[in-house]
DNA sequence: TACCTTCTAAAGGTATACAATCAGGCAATC
DNA sequence: GATTGCCTGATTGTATACCTTTAGAAGGTA
């Protein structure tokens, strides 16, 4: 057994998992904290989500366990085991002896993911507001993050802009000390990922950046109801508007044109 | 193989799966609609919420693999994928090599579901009256799960009690014709469903159907804030103020005192 | 006694083999 | 000619067997 988990693995540590979102930088050096064995599973389910965030697995498309497996050389019980997390979060549907494939995106599903993600993110907000979060060292990590999102554009580096704006989301969620609702943020986080990769960003770097500006001011403000609307108007344009049908269709051709 | 699924199993539909909640009653008869095949994983999923809504199984216990194989009558493969489905959901937590357990019930964590849980169904009731479904059919139907309730009560028939309740929740996130949110939703159900058999009702069942008629009644008004307001108190009420740790303890012996 | 090695049983992780199911084509029947 | 039955290949579901890790006991050394 070779176990390199190549082709489909690639990068697959671009896909953001939590790790260790906010061990603090331990001053002494070294700074480990906790690192688990990274079972198959773990890496299997990565790399899924990484080739389904760079499109090389469109939504909709079949996923084969024994191929899955032999691309990844391992065999198919991680395999399975990694889809059936997945599958619960929603990344995949399994139909029972038919097979799995990635979710279909639809226009709708987008409208479901954003209205629940921004119930999440206006709660973890208010939470944080309860627990005098929106201040001090808490509000500078914020601030750090929107500022390697500025760095990122000014080289144009979308990918790590995204992973920016992904950690700058999930580090407003942890401020809310419910993982709870960290772990489910993480979920839907997965998804968009997905279809983020797929449809490139719907507006221009800099004016994300300037939302994320406004959104942290307005937190810092601490007002609930203005908050709640910043949250909503922040992420609900980010991504609409972009007609799904016909980007699927050329990624489709890009990636593989004999299909 | 005999595949019997016994011991554990028991009573596994009770626990509350969706199944064809909404499925309308084909006039012409037969109404067959869909039906899937239930895979072992499925059943083994189901024992294992069941088993620890009746408190078979106790936050914080270990769940040994093997073990539940034998008990269930099934290999570990069904049981292994089981378990990773309900640690992504939460319902256990998982160290790599170290073994699993049903994840530990704090007062903290309570908080943390509810706070989510209040969220979603907000986010649900005002989709629902956006949509229109504060009235007429629907409130028809959740009209009489309160009904049904009241039956139950009369008869002190706890568990059918606790099943109409979470039905009632259930329809309600239905009507917002969000699938990401209904899915989530029912995660926190199955993590509730366990707590509610560890500690009985924090109320009489009297009060909890009043509740339920005021919220149907704010609900029908449309009143967007409002309905914030009654669905956090409701909800946030339920449960709350109970000795979590001397329940568990108490819940222990009764099962095996030999532990 | 305290500390450190070594060993071992238990349990989880992975691989392989077998069984069940589905989809599609082809032939038999009416 | 349409329907039914059956066969076959592909793919998923399940069972068994093997490997790896862990935690704790046993024993040695200072």
């Amino acid at each position: 057994m070779v176990n390199t988990v190549d082709t489909l693995d690639a990068e697959s540590d671009t896909a953001g998992a939590p790790r260790e979102a906010l061990a603090p930088p331990e001053p002494g050096g070294l700074s480990l904290g906790k690192l688990q064995p990274r079972t198959l599973v773990h890496q299997v389910i990565d790399a899924l989500v990484a080739a389904a965030a760079e499109g090389q697995i469109l939504p909709g498309d079949r996923i084969v366990e024994v191929d899955i497996a032999q691309r990844l050389g391992v065999s198919r019980v991680p395999v399975r085991e990694a889809l059936r997390v997945l599958e619960s979060q929603g990344v995949v549907v399994n139909e029972p002896y038919k097979g799995i494939r990635l979710t279909p995106v639809t226009t709708e599903r987008i409208d479901q993911l954003i209205e629940v993600r921004v119930a999440l993110e206006t709660t973890a907000l208010k939470a944080a507001i309860r627990l005098g979060r929106n201040g001090g060292d808490s509000l500078a990590r914020l601030q750090a993050i929107v500022d390697d999102m500025v760095a990122r554009a000014a080289v144009n580096d979308v990918a790590g802009f995204a992973n920016a704006d992904t950690q700058f989301h999930r580090t407003l969620c942890a401020l809310s000390d419910n993982s709870v609702l960290a772990d489910m943020w993480e979920m839907l986080a997965r998804q968009m990922t997905i279809i983020f990769g797929l449809s490139a960003l719907g507006k221009p770097m800099v004016d994300i950046v300037d939302e994320h500006r406004v959104l942290l001011r307005v937190f810092e403000g601490g007002d609930l109801g203005e908050v709640a609307c910043t949250v909503h108007d922040h992420i609900d344009v980010e991504i609409h508007k972009v007609n799904l049908e016909s980007i699927i269709a050329r990624r489709r051709n890009e990636v593989s044109p004999a299909r």
